[in-house]
DNA sequence: GTCTATATCCAGATAGAC
DNA sequence: GTCTATCTGGATATAGAC
């Protein structure tokens, strides 16, 4: 079961959901094809599971990173420095993020995917948009529309991951210091 | 003929390779699926000959970019400039970037396709780094590693115009100038 | 050039034995 | 729980008439 789903992870991420057959995740793992649907009643519901997954897991390093207490500058250095570490060390996250940015990519996906994803998504912008306007009363975060800050930090980051994503041998990404340039005084 | 790749183009965009069916294209046009068939010998042909063209649409753009009579600095702002004038206006920039996007994050594409975008991705990056190095010279552009540099500012535009390609009614994506301060001094 | 009809294949899902 | 076998639908691609 959790073999099927990290199987599934991999495969959806890397192929997206009409590309994946359910054979191919059978035969990865080494069993027969009709076993899946003994824990799955189908591809989509896999799917959507993970869609489910994947969306909790990023917000809830968000939310983790709005419980720190630390000053608004600080958190957005942080995020910053946790995403450079993960993104470097979690194959496990980079397909997260792939997977999600497939999924946000198409509107070939399932309904309830689809659902998820309207409803999960912008909760990163909004808790980002709060420690701008939290570090701008600081002093310590640019002028600006907060709103615009928090989307420009999160297109930068996920710009990022993709690039790191789609090269097998990226050696270096660049050093987190370009990206603290964006938001902070 | 080219009513087909128009439609292929917004399609494929939008769905992807596998999730988008010739007949699909055939309706959307009011033909017979069959006479796709008069015109290309295989989807996958479609869709090579597409991202093809979408690759060599960006790299243009910034062949002009490098052309033009400008200090460096000033082609930054340039490329900031027309990329969120046309990130706005331009349906079909959208959906090349959208294709490029969905084609360079997936593994289960065309042989010939992945050639292309092997062959063809890193030019904006090499141009852009190049562009770093001679504003460093100037300097006008901040210290740092051109290439690191170079990465950061795709990774930051190709990030907003996933963004904006993914929600139907964004209302604002943010201003120029946010972007200009990741590497302008 | 455009259509209808169809051959062929493949993949999702089910049935039922072990 | 796991397998093999199979039903069923759908999609690519082709054939051939108009």
């Amino acid at each position: 079961m959790e073999q099927i789903r990290q199987e599934a992870l991999r495969q959806f991420a890397t192929k997206g959901l009409f590309a994946t057959k359910i054979k191919d995740i059978a035969d990865a793992l080494g069993i027969a094809q009709g076993l899946i649907y003994h824990y799955y009643q189908s591809k989509e519901d896999i799917y959507v599971e993970l869609i489910g997954n994947a969306l909790d897991k990023m917000n809830s390093g968000v939310s983790m990173l709005q419980a720190m207490d630390l000053r608004p500058h600080e958190k957005i250095r942080a995020a910053i420095e946790q995403f450079f570490y993960t993104i470097e060390t979690s194959e496990d996250y980079i397909q997260t993020s792939r997977l999600i940015a497939q999924a946000a990519n198409s509107v070939a996906i399932p309904e309830e995917a689809r659902a998820l994803i309207e409803e999960k998504r912008d909760m990163p912008y909004q808790a980002m948009a709060k420690i701008m306007v939290e570090g701008q009363r600081e002093g310590t975060i640019i002028d600006g529309d907060p709103n615009e800050l928090a989307i420009m930090f999160w297109a930068s980051v996920s710009g990022l991951a993709v690039y790191k994503a789609t090269r097998t041998n990226v050696q270096k990404i660049p050093d987190a210091q370009l990206l603290i340039r964006l938001s902070l005084k």
